[in-house]
DNA sequence: ATTTATTGTGCAACCGATTGCAAAAAATAT
DNA sequence: ATATTTTTTGCAATCGGTTGCACAATAAAT
């Protein structure tokens, strides 16, 4: 493609028979360029049709006002939110996104890391992958100091931040309240242990059963890719059990929603024979029937906090040294965990 | 924040006591260079932890390897599934993408046009917002000639190319299977009738009626935002009309699916009483109680095509002058418009 | 051995905005 | 009218790769 050529700063002082520095002074609202010629520059630059060219501020500047993000996979419900807010935030603080997808390969990660590092990014915003091992990728990001949020999929480690739930607790409380509908026998489908968001999920599930005194064995845990078909590699696992559950608490709405229909296909009642919690509140949560007791999980805040936090750090305007934003979560009960004629006892 | 002073190619030009140019041209691997020598430039690279700065390569080189993006919103699934797509091909390419969310609002797509300008993007993506009313907000890049590829929501114009479905097709073939179970009295749910995609759906539908000569009078278009809460107005205006038709063809799954929850809330059979059928065949489509009929859109190829054939043009290896690219879309025909004991006409 | 062709390397300009510093111009004080 | 302060403006270097052109080094041809 050919390309025209620019407008530029020089153009601006040529036509105004003053300097590119006074031009550009200008045009960035310098108050020690007088008032009118201020107007008059900018007017000009209008009418001459300048463009400001981003590159060439940046070079100089050493910053972009770029977010580096790297995200399993954007095509999800909670992580479209997440994105969503993070973009509105940034795009109003003057910041621009790069987005990029790991699809949950550690390799395609730290090559999205080296891309991104190309470009100059000033932050980065970062959710893991499933394969993610530890913070190897990231020591390059640390060493240069270069301001590090991760959310949602995280990991421990000196000098970042994490924004995130308390998956613990939200695992703890959706089991809890399975309990609590009478169930003894609570599966839970679980992810990748690598990351906390599971690993964390599943202990909640754990001390939940430790504490009432519920027994647990391994085969209780299975462990899928959560996707939209994960119910039917669940149901032959339960049915490879001997056994099935009369309560399953899953890592996510998609894989829960996926699961009751499989469910329904082979005759089990939901909730009566099978009570079924799922995590997240994606919009099909209320579609699913029956509606499907979940995590309400605030994406669309977390996208935002993670985004204004970096900006803050990066503006210098954040003092305190914050580890981690813990947003809160709510159990939203509904029909597919309540058992018929129960309520929910303490 | 403080930034570390980079390794340049002139660090590297010291230590291997060579000119800059022939480390600059050894990094990419230029024939001018002579292999071992290149080799040990990329070697002494690597050990000094050089880092490529697109910037200065950009600013030199008056390209950026980055396809600007303006989307409605990113957080449905169709939009985001188109993204996913997008960004897997760029990425191939070694394009980036730099995303922004016009939020259905003309002034903020313009506020998007102009940031992407500054950030000399190559090209453009675009679908357009509920508001856009004509091209003036494109015809700086036009003027340009900067490369601009529509998708899904489109606009008539000069040099651009559009990437689409036949949305008059099936919006016929939607009403058309309608009027095949029976229905006599079926009521459109459109959105912005600026956009392409709504219009051409209309227009479909008025066809598929009036080819089978069934009346039609404006009360049977009904106009909302199409989100997921859109249900409750629709029946409130159904309501108002006074009778209730027997069938609805919406333009998208997710007011669909609301309608499909309200109607049922109401005591309303579907698809007995009333038939649905929605448009995009988003997963919830297959999840809703009676599945629904909706037409699949294929968002990932969408995504994939649009930004292929952008990179194309940018890199000159696209000769034809296209002007549109349909892709191929399907009626997927579900529980939610087949009427008992009915089987499909022709 | 000399000429010619082929490779390989370096010089220096360039992309376009920013900014420290100096100097000019204007305003104020003496 | 002169000195001092304040406000405006310009000079020139800088950011870090890229690339046209010239020249050097080596290989091949005569």
């Amino acid at each position: 493609m050919k390309k025209k050529a620019e407008v530029t700063i020089y153009d601006i002082s040529k036509a105004l028979n003053i300097s590119a520095s006074t031009v550009s002074r200008g045009l960035n609202n310098s108050p020690q360029v007088r008032k009118e010629l201020r107007k008059k520059i900018m007017q000009t630059a209008r009418e001459m049709g300048y463009q400001h060219n981003k590159f060439a501020a940046n070079l100089r500047q050493k910053r972009t006002r770029t977010l580096g993000v790297i995200i399993p996979r954007i095509d999800s419900h909670f992580m479209s939110t997440v994105i969503s807010g993070m973009e509105k935030v940034a795009n109003n603080a003057g910041y621009q996104l790069l987005i990029s997808q790991s699809e949950e390969s550690a390799m395609l990660e730290e090559a999205n890391i080296q891309a991104l590092f190309n470009s100059r990014v000033d932050g980065f915003l970062v959710s893991l992958s499933f394969e993610t091992k530890n913070s190897d990728p990231f020591t390059e990001i640390f060493r240069k100091e270069i301001p590090l949020v991760f959310f949602d999929r995280v990991l421990e480690c000196g000098n970042c931040v994490s924004v995130i739930i308390d998956n613990f607790r939200a695992g703890y409380e959706a089991t809890r309240h399975l309990i609590n509908q009478g169930c003894t026998r609570i599966v839970h489908i679980g992810g990748s242990m690598n990351r906390n968001v599971y690993l964390d999920r599943y202990r909640g599930y754990r001390q939940a059963l430790s504490d009432s005194s519920l027994a647990y064995d391994e085969r209780q845990l299975i462990l899928t890719d959560l996707s939209d078909t994960s119910g039917v590699t669940i149901i032959n696992r339960l049915l490879a059990n001997g056994s099935m559950p009369d309560g399953i608490f899953t890592a996510n709405d998609t894989s829960a929603v996926s699961l009751i229909c499989e469910l329904k296909k082979k005759g089990y009642r939901v909730p009566d024979d099978i009570a079924v919690a799922g995590f997240n509140d994606d919009p099909v949560s209320r579609i699913v029937e029956p509606n499907l007791t979940t995590i309400h999980y605030p994406g669309r805040a977390m996208g935002e906090v993670a985004a204004s936090t970096i900006i803050r750090i990066l503006e210098g305007t954040q003092y305190e040294r914050v580890n981690s934003i813990i947003l809160t979560h709510e159990l939203i009960i509904r029909e597919s965990s309540l058992k018929t004629g129960r309520i929910e006892l303490q």
